[in-house]
DNA sequence: ATTAGGG
DNA sequence: CCCTAAT
């Protein structure tokens, strides 16, 4: 077991709500209802090119040298759903250090990808076509000239200088901005993830990503060097310091040539402070960033030192590569109690309060944090400052607010001459996605894991969402003009998000436990799903895996229910309801979301009685089983669930009677509903039919029960 | 254990 | 799906 024991790494962008009341009610507030907009491109689809420009290519990947014996080729494993995996593993943990280390490591780094912010410009058309650019042709960033760049350090960050020329998938990836045009050169693990953009400016950017212990660090060479001042407009030239993640705080060479219309990157785990406009900072902080920023993850430090001590205790020396593993048990484990148990829970209230939480951290930038713990591990406050009208054209220049390291990726209004619209998107957060992986790994195969699933989730088929005041605007033929876009109030409200491929993630079959977010291993084998794992077992991998392999059963009609979907049971958060919570894992930008991200960390606490308490796994009926459910309730009615259970369901052994009263329940509702509000896997309309049919029916028999007897009886005969 | 309904 | 009250 030891040899298969896996190592997980969770990258939550979002996590489950650590109860099933909670879930509920996050569900009940519409967290999870969100739909998505199936192939509803926006007009800043060219965000998506970008992003995935700046990760994709995984394919064509370099053989790297350090790369383990992970092949792409192969088809990706499914990875179940680690959650249950990380109580698995916690157990036999020593409470002490776990609890000690899951409190460091979450505040540590931050467990999601931020692909660096962007700086977009985009020409707010008019309602006619839309206009040439010069700069930009058959490119599908063409819609505007796009600049991006993001300067972020820490000491946690893992530079490798491997660079590689990229080509953006559909043309190349041309950045222009002003200063410079080019493309970025992206770095993984040391590993070049991408080949690269060429920048014709100058400067050296980075753009970081660490989750814990692991780095991704995507940078952008420029072929210049990074003296052309004359590049660098008066606010670059101010020297700058980039606090890192763990507080430390260096001063960054400035050379970095920045649009003079770009801000510096402020990543997630990065502040930019000391800067000579501080007082334009909008978010009303005026404390030294240095405080803000320590004030905002107060544990940060602790929580550094306390893994460093661990990482000295004997706990920790293991073998070399150990230190990641150990990291995730840890993380797997205690951690997990620690911050579902109550940072989950704040936030989840958070959620609530948002608007209240947002003021106070607005106001209280120094405070707040406390309270809500690694507020900004989640990186998604939006306490964004705002840009106040006072603001000189002048002072368009880039500016970061003390909170606004917090407000990930909220674009920010730059600069609005002419008809063309500037944004700045701070960053985009990549989804959770989980990792699984052989203890008996290289370091270098876990690298390429790792490397492989942001390739493949950035490149697989990201959406990029637009909202507006937190309303997404679907409509992608609409010009920003009209949307009202590029008035700089409504920018304010403008917020992007990733959103996972609608197509691509529902292609998996449901029976496939094929999650778009699940990176396999697949180079060096060792698990194989389920079974693969026996020290997996958690009260919902169990439930999972129990479905999985349902009792070999004769085939009859209640069989064929049964198989037809136990066989395919979807993993929890599957299916419809996954793409759900993927969205959401998205979705960081928008302050709206910003909550019902950082909602939730790791899993429950409780063990004890978590296992009881657990909520079941969703599984959606599938036709064929309201088919069932439909006929045997027009046989049966409406109030012998447990007769209709025996006749329909009997074989189905998930499916209680309640179930199946709640499925008719929600299948009246679905029927009584127009069709573009049903969600999930459509129902036949003639199924629906049937289900108003037979609820009327019996709902009239209902109202009269003198009769009911004889009508039955009559309807038997 | 079932049913019925609200959450 | 969960939770409860009422059968």
């Amino acid at each position: 077991m030891e040899l298969h024991k896996r190592i997980e790494y969770g990258f939550h962008g979002y996590q489950v709500p650590p109860t099933p009341r909670a879930a509920r009610s996050a569900r009940r507030r519409g967290i999870n209802t969100r739909k998505d907009n199936n192939g509803q491109f926006c007009a800043f689809d060219l965000l998506a090119t970008l992003a995935g420009k700046i990760l994709l290519e995984g394919e064509k990947l370099p053989s790297l040298p350090d790369m383990g014996g992970c092949h792409r080729e192969e088809e990706p494993e499914i990875v179940k759903d680690s959650f249950g995996e990380e109580e698995k593993e916690k157990q036999g943990q020593d409470d002490q250090n776990l609890t000690e280390v899951c409190n460091t490591s979450q505040n540590n780094c931050d467990r999601s990808f931020i692909v660096s912010e962007l700086v977009l410009q985009a020409p707010k058309l008019n309602g006619e076509g839309k206009k040439d650019f010069p700069q930009t042709q058959n490119d599908i960033t063409s819609s505007g000239p796009l600049s991006a760049i993001t300067t972020s350090t820490s000491d946690c960050s893992e530079k490798v200088g491997c660079a590689e020329r990229e080509h953006a998938v559909n043309t190349e990836c041309k950045f222009e901005s002003g200063t410079f045009s080019g493309s970025a050169d992206i770095e993984l693990f040391g590993c070049r993830v991408s080949p690269a953009c060429k920048f014709e400016g100058e400067s050296k950017r980075e753009i970081k990503v660490e989750p814990n212990d692991l780095k991704l660090a995507i940078s952008a060479m420029d072929d210049v060097k990074s003296d052309n001042s004359e590049h660098r407009t008066g606010w670059e030239r101010k020297p700058s310091y980039l606090i890192s993640s763990d507080n430390s705080v260096e001063a960054l060479p400035r050379d970095q040539i920045l649009p003079s219309n770009s801000l510096p990157c402020n990543g997630e785990n990065v502040n930019l402070v000391n800067r000579d406009d501080d007082e334009k900072f909008s978010s009303g902080c005026t404390k030294p960033s240095s405080t803000i920023n320590k004030s905002l993850r107060p544990s940060s430090r602790i929580s550094d030192r306390r893994i460093r001590k661990l990482l000295a205790s004997k706990y920790w020396k293991l073998t070399p590569n150990s230190r990641e593993e150990e990291h995730f048990k840890a993380d797997a484990g205690r951690k997990n109690v620690y911050y579902n148990g109550s940072n989950a829970f704040k936030r989840q209230r958070s959620q609530r309060d948002f608007p209240f939480k947002k003021r106070k951290l607005y106001h209280h930038c120094s405070s707040l944090s406390n309270s809500d713990g690694d507020f900004r591990t989640d990186g998604i406050y939006n306490s964004r400052g705002k840009v106040s009208n006072r603001d000189t054209p002048a002072s368009m220049l880039p500016r970061v607010s003390g909170a606004s390291n917090l407000e990930a990726s909220e674009p920010e209004f730059l600069q609005s001459k002419d008809s063309q619209v500037k944004l700045k998107i701070k960053s985009f957060r990549v989804p959770e996605f989980f990792i699984e992986i052989p203890e008996t790994a290289t370091v270098g195969s876990l690298k390429k894991t790792v490397m492989e699933a942001v390739t493949a989730i950035l490149g697989g088929g990201l959406h990029v969402g637009v909202l507006l005041q937190g309303k997404k605007i679907r409509d992608d033929s609409k010009t920003l003009f009209q949307t009202g876009i590029c008035h700089e109030n409504k920018l304010d409200a403008l917020g992007f998000s990733l959103e996972p491929n609608l197509s691509q993630a529902s292609s998996s079959l449901p029976s496939e436990d094929h999650h778009p977010f699940l990176i396999p291993c697949d180079g060096s084998k060792l698990l194989s799903r389920y079974p693969a794992v026996p020290s997996l077992t958690d009260t919902m991998e169990v439930q999972g895996i129990s479905d999985a392999f349902p009792d070999p059963r004769p085939g009859d009609f209640n069989n064929l229910i049964e198989s037809d979907h136990d066989s395919a049971p979807s993993p929890p958060e599957m299916s419809t309801e996954k793409n759900a919570v993927d969205t959401r894992a998205l979705v960081p930008i928008p302050a709206m979301n910003v909550e019902a991200l950082s909602a939730v960390p790791m899993r429950k606490s409780k063990r004890s009685d978590s296992a009881a308490a657990q909520r079941r796994i969703r599984r959606p009926f599938s036709v064929s089983e309201v088919e069932a459910l439909v006929q045997a309730v027009e046989k049966l009615g409406t109030g012998r669930w447990r007769d209709v259970k025996l006749r329909a369901f009997d074989n189905a052994k998930h499916r209680t009677y309640v179930d199946l009263k709640d499925k008719w329940k929600t299948l009246v509702h679905t029927a009584r509903i127009s069709p573009q509000q049903r969600r999930g896997e459509p129902v036949p309309q003639e199924l629906l039919d049937r289900v108003l049919t037979a609820h009327a029916y019996w709902s009239q028999q209902q109202v009269k029960p003198q009769f009911k007897q004889q009508s039955e009886v009559c309807r038997l005969l």
